[in-house]
DNA sequence: TAGTGGTCTAGACCACCGC
DNA sequence: CGGTGGTCTAGACCACTAG
């Protein structure tokens, strides 16, 4: 194996290409606790300044995927257990659980953003958002209500797509060619709104399940959703896994 | 108000204390989306070069206390604690922000398994589990209470272990070789009971969010917990995760 | 055009470790 | 002692945002 080099010509920074350098020695060459070459055997093998290489450390670093020990050196840390949310649209979802998706609509409208919708979809203040209302069905019974924000420019003319039937996710692989590859999910719980309870069919000050999802596609914020689940009705389960085994035994300090 | 100063004569690190600055101008000064000042305008008040206030900086925004949006400025964040999705520990992940972890112990005991403890743990009716409640705390505020229960052949004496400032894995970990490699995790939502809600410091009625663990060490049940954490001061954050590998240029956000 | 954050350099001094 | 990580400087150029 050849040893990997930096572009410095690329659009992707250099601690970020050394980042997924050093990725790549952690989960191939090196065991847990073996040491990884120093800061600065590393700018002399890359030729990058001292910053650049710790600036691409310390994300590993703060991922877990090093510890330092000052005045030995930087190690290899023991895999950590991840829990890998997937990127699953509730129509799959309920179809894994054995039960049949629905969807009752109940707004849809194109609206200027709002401070939130414009931090969260990084676009400007009042730039054009299409705005899905959706009560989700499992055989029939109210699960969620559903959010969802799309940024206009990615998605033109969503507003006037036919979503009985099909995944809001399908839709906008098809229509408009996006394909999400990345996003981050925040899960709490609350009290429902009254309006909500009622949507939910369930008492007042019953406790929901909140997801808020943010999705992008190349990069770019696209997907902004908010979904308010029963919590009666509907937790989150997933397995948690080794999210990579550290390969061979010993390989103490070689890119080979 | 007298502003504060950076002692340049300290043990404590400058980025560190512009960062315990920034806190307390956060805690204290600034509403939520409230920008604060810039990298360069910082540099300038208190005589740093720009790459110690953005290393300060880093901390703030890597912890979820700001956000950055380019060509624009930074901004202070939501001001909830975000759990990460990951076997952390309590205290782990409450140092990590900054906050200091405490405990205080409700109960210790050793059971003999009922029927959900013994499924849970995969052990026979009635054979020995060792019970620990627990308050967690983090600045002193009660956060989440913590039921823990250890299958007593994995860790014998844990009854007898002295727990106060340690984390429960750290113990497992160290005393008895226990590293945990697979587990399950169910999250859901729910009303606080009474006497939770008065042990959490929180009206009757909240909303709580409810973990329940599993985890094992190869292949053997050990670890069975139920905690329910305050939803006004937590949520859980994962990143999503993609199935597709191409050429990602996405370096931003959280856990990989 | 001026200001912002994002990246990067090429040095520097320090505390700590192991020999 | 030389090597390690920990901190810090004083610049630089870039892409992006705003007026």
């Amino acid at each position: 194996m050849q040893t990997p080099t930096i572009d410095p010509g690329s659009p992707v920074p250099k601690f970020f290409q050394l980042r997924e350098i050093l990725l790549d020695l952690i989960d191939r060459e090196l065991a847990v606790d073996a040491a990884i070459p120093s800061e600065r055997d590393l700018c002399q093998r890359y030729g990058l300044a001292r910053m650049t290489v710790r600036h691409a450390m310390d994300h590993l670093v703060s991922e877990g995927r090093l510890y330092r020990v000052p005045g030995k050196g930087t190690f290899v840390a023991r895999p950590k257990i991840d829990l890998p949310l997937r990127l699953a649209s509730f129509s799959n979802d309920m179809r894994a659980r054995g039960l049949q998706p629905g969807a009752i609509e109940l707004a849809r409208r194109t609206v200027g953003a709002g401070p939130t919708l414009a931090r969260e979809l990084r676009i400007e203040l009042d730039a054009p958002v299409h705005v899905l209302e959706r009560l989700r069905t499992a055989d029939g019974a109210p699960m969620a209500l559903e959010r969802a924000h799309i940024s206009a420019a990615a998605a033109p003319d969503l507003i006037h797509e036919d979503l009985t039937g099909r995944s809001l996710y399908a839709v906008l692989e098809e229509r408009f060619g996006l394909i999400f590859d990345a996003g981050e999910q925040t899960i709490g719980a609350g009290i429902a709104k009254s309006a909500d309870a009622r949507l939910l069919n369930v008492p007042h000050g019953s406790a929901v399940l909140l997801l808020e999802r943010r999705s992008s596609v190349a990069g770019r914020a696209v997907e902004y959703t908010v979904s308010t689940y029963r919590a009666d009705r509907y937790q989150l389960h997933a397995a948690l896994e080794i999210p990579r085994r550290a390969g061979s035994t010993t390989h103490r300090g070689g890119i080979a």
